[in-house]
DNA sequence: TGTACATCAGTGAACGCGCGTTCACTGATGTAC
DNA sequence: TGTACATCAGTGAACGCGCGTTCACTGATGTAC
């Protein structure tokens, strides 16, 4: 072999994690193979010594990002109380700096409706993800039946998302910090309220 | 001139009703002029009779579908009691038949984040109709401050977005069924405790 | 140990293709007389 | 009234360009002997 055994490995992956960056950043069809493959300090002709194709970057770059995503979630949790994670967590992702850096951020606003309209294949790898995601930050609410803690997560990734989606539709301005600040006091008042309610439904199913 | 006097308005507005359906569908890069033209039954050619570029015609037919979001959200308020309309707009939105008719439905999570990304002047005009829908949704929030109902509608709407940005990123399966379900929960409790919590005087309705 | 060969990650030109845009032209209709 | 001309929405070929992908080639290094 030309190079030493994890060399390729090496410059998949480098690949990998600059092209999440710029996906992030300009969108899944935003930039192209050639300008992905500079990034990564390398000519386009090698890319498919790498890759099947475009889409299977795209993939991976996507899974890549979403590893990150809940990397980064773990980190910052890590010796904070259990029932102060969600509320944490939310706090983190609906930062201006997450707004204006989209490219380090999460992929659902970023990437998630282009890949929703891509071929089943990567739909399912990120539909994939996303319940990872899910599961993740349910595990981060204590004190629920596990059902119950999966649908708040569920309700408050929508909601996160959904929130930052909007804040970089507004821009940088005032309605955009607007939009991150009620998202914030909503986020927080959920994490607050929800175990009650939820336990208050319970008898009610009958 | 060559045609009637309102020829030309009826084939700029065909040109601009069919494009919002397909870009809501296919994404803001998803389809090409031609394309486009084809769908209104004209040649590529053509398009610059009544478009300056492709973007001028996105710029349009996004704002078109914002309207038409709006306007549909009156027509099923219409005769509903002031305090039931903001729950029953969620509702509609959080429906299977949202879900899977993207070219018909809101363009937020169809290409909010693509527009975010594009010229200034695109994604300004993409706020300018967000905030337009805000300030709708505000005024189906009754008896509270003005700034609380528009606090209230901009939770509602990004927990609407991203319900159903997860929602489509899940696919039509059970995930997707799931996530539209909390959603829709959700979004009726909110309706039902934000003005309790907001204003103190305000009498229950049990 | 040194030498010859095999490997294969990476190079860069080239490919076909579809895109947004331009442009000379068409021809049905409005207008002038 | 009828006739000649002007208008301009719409046509379709053509443009330059950038894209994803292919391919013959390179050359540093691992391996065989």
């Amino acid at each position: 072999m030309r190079y030493s055994r994890e060399h390729k490995q090496e410059t998949h992956d480098r690949i990998v994690r600059k092209a999440s960056v710029r996906l992030r950043e300009k969108g899944a069809h935003g930039i192209g193979v050639a300008d992905l493959m500079k990034e990564a300090g390398l000519t386009h002709g090698g890319f498919y010594a790498h890759f099947d194709s475009r889409e299977a970057l795209v993939i991976e770059a996507f899974a890549y990002a979403m590893d990150r995503s809940m990397e980064i979630w773990r980190k910052i949790t890590d010796d904070v109380a259990p029932e102060k994670r969600l509320a944490l967590i939310a706090e983190n992702y609906l930062s201006t700096l997450h707004r204006d850096n989209p490219g380090h951020g999460c992929s659902i606003p970023a990437l998630g409706a282009e890949i929703a309209r891509e071929s089943p294949k990567t739909r399912k790898a990120f539909a994939g993800k996303l319940d990872e995601m899910i599961e993740m930050m349910a595990d981060y609410i204590p004190n629920q039946p596990r059902k119950a803690a999966r649908k708040q997560a569920i309700a408050t990734l929508a909601a996160m998302a959904g929130t930052m989606l909007l804040a970089r539709i507004a821009g940088s301005g005032e309605l955009s910090d607007e939009v991150l600040k009620v998202g914030k006091d909503s986020a927080l008042e959920g994490a607050r309220r929800e175990p009650k309610v939820a336990a208050a439904k319970k008898p009610k199913q009958g």
